[in-house]
RNA sequence: GGUCCCAUCGUCUAAUGGUUAGGACAUCGCCCUUUCACGGCGGUAAUAUGGGUUCAAAUCCCGUUGGGAUCACCA
């Protein structure tokens, strides 16, 4: 299977959201794993939907995700070639002209539906005479355009679905230009996958209907037809889908501090036998790859088990695996990443033990007392112990009476690190001043 | 409604005719920890349903039920 060459082919008319990321991901690790090449294409021949600004959406979240692309395209400069492909097939009889309107093209589909008929296109364009062309000019209809399928048995070999078959009488003629002249995306995306030599098409379930369809196009133009794999959907916790649009974004998952290698390990383990573990690098998950893993099934997407995951990612998240380390050292984040629920909340720790804070007093003239009877000079592991042996002996106290008002004192913070680890982050000082009551 | 796909613990799945139906996540318990966690150990928990085929069915066949996709002048 040597240069595989695969594309993610968004439509600039929204924002990424988890299942075009997944989609994006899969081709990615494939070609890291494959040592192929990666197409970004952008599919705006809807000039109505298309927005630069959701370009820029898809660009920053792929880039933050770590998904990079080795060449690039966009539909809406290839139209003459698109023009030059359809004046073939139209003279090959492979494309024609139809002068429904949409709202004759849905009174047709409401009445076979209701009859319990499939709401196939009956084809009636095929057999215009020259009066009924002539007759919807006058009328000044404007053509729209089919592809013709031609009616014979349609079969594949899916990476994930195995043998797929189609019988394509069952199929409707796929408009693929619409009356005001502009193209649909069936065969523009047929189009440059041939041009751009596209040997793999991973793509969404969402699909397998239109890869019918298209596989006669792909033998209509030229005789390379891709190989496909059409990945399960995704669906939300309720068994509601979460494909396209009003699922859940990047941008938000990013924003609420969900890191990009957690949203990939999540994704490209979900549905498949293996277990979900952290990933650190997208070199490594691509190692790992492997479509014969990947399920049948939909499998349930739940936002709530991401971020826990990402807890978890975090939590265990070597320094050198940190986009940004917040401006502390190693041995820092080794210390607290345990107690971190995002990475970001590393800064709530360093300001602790590098900034200033003010304590909490439950109990002023304890930890008052307490601060007196701190080791002088550098803390090192064991200066806790020895310190809290002492206060316990002097005081009387145990339990949470001993430690909570030091805690807080210190930290100013109910929750977090052992006070053994923190003690000597935070240093004499600080520490004497905060148990004193003092900001520091 | 037509076509296509799917159905094992709460979740993702393994078991390609013979297993005490396995693992991971979640959950629960214990240990560790004078906090919350991390970590370690252990427990609970599943073959949608009805028929076949077979010595033997989660596994093969048919039906039912349930879920999803698609049938757009969206991609």
């Amino acid at each position: 299977m040597a240069n595989i060459k695969v594309r993610f082919a968004p439509s600039p008319t929204g924002w990424m959201h988890i299942g075009n990321t997944r989609t994006a991901l899969f081709n990615y690790l494939w070609t890291k794993k494959m040592g192929g090449t990666l197409l970004l294409r952008i599919d705006d021949t809807d000039k109505v939907r298309s927005k630069k600004e959701y370009e820029d959406g898809i660009r920053d979240a792929l880039t933050w995700l770590g998904i990079t692309w080795d060449e690039e395209a966009r539909q809406s400069a290839r139209f003459d070639r698109y023009n030059e492909v359809v004046e073939k097939l139209k003279k090959d009889g492979r494309i024609y002209a139809c002068y429904d309107t949409p709202e004759e093209l849905e009174f047709k589909r409401k009445r076979l539906l209701a009859k319990g008929l499939p709401p196939i296109y009956d084809r009636q364009a095929l057999s215009y005479t020259a009066e009924d062309i002539a007759k919807f000019e006058a009328e000044g209809r404007k053509p729209h355009y089919r592809f013709k399928l031609i009616d014979e048995e349609i079969s594949w070999n899916d990476v994930v679905r195995g043998t797929c078959k189609y019988e394509a009488s069952k199929l409707s003629d796929p408009i693929i230009i619409r009356e005001d002249g502009s193209y649909l995306y069936h065969l523009p995306s047929v189009i440059d996958d041939v041009d751009f030599q596209i040997t793999h098409i991973v793509r969404g379930e969402d699909h397998v209907t239109n890869t019918a369809a298209q596989i006669q196009m792909f033998k209509a133009i030229g005789d390379n037809v891709p190989t496909f794999a059409h990945l399960p959907l995704l669906t939300g916790k309720e068994g509601k889908l979460s494909k396209r649009l009003g699922s859940l974004g990047v941008r938000e998952l990013r924003a609420e501090g969900v890191e990009a290698m957690a949203i990939c390990s999540f994704l490209a383990k979900l549905g498949t036998s293996e277990a979900i573990t952290p990933f650190y690098s997208l070199a490594d998950l691509a190692q790992t790859l492997d479509f014969s893993k990947i399920g049948r099934s939909q499998p349930k997407f739940d936002e709530e088990e991401l971020k826990k995951f990402n807890t978890h990612l975090v939590r265990n998240m070597p320094y050198a695996a940190l986009k940004d380390n917040f401006g502390v050292s190693e041995n820092f984040w080794n210390e607290v990443r345990g107690n971190l629920d995002k990475a970001e909340d590393i800064k709530i720790w360093d300001n602790i033990c590098n900034k200033e804070i003010t304590p909490v007093m439950e109990d002023a003239a304890y930890t008052a007392q307490a601060a007196d009877m701190l080791p002088k000079g550098d803390f090192n592991a064991d200066t806790f112990n020895t310190w809290i042996n002492e206060v316990k002996a002097t005081t009387g106290r145990k339990g949470k009476d001993l430690f909570h008002p030091i805690r807080m004192a210190l930290t100013a913070e109910a929750n977090g690190p052992e006070i053994k680890t923190l003690l000597p982050l935070i240093g004499y000082d600080k520490a004497y001043r905060r148990l004193k009551g003092e900001r520091a």
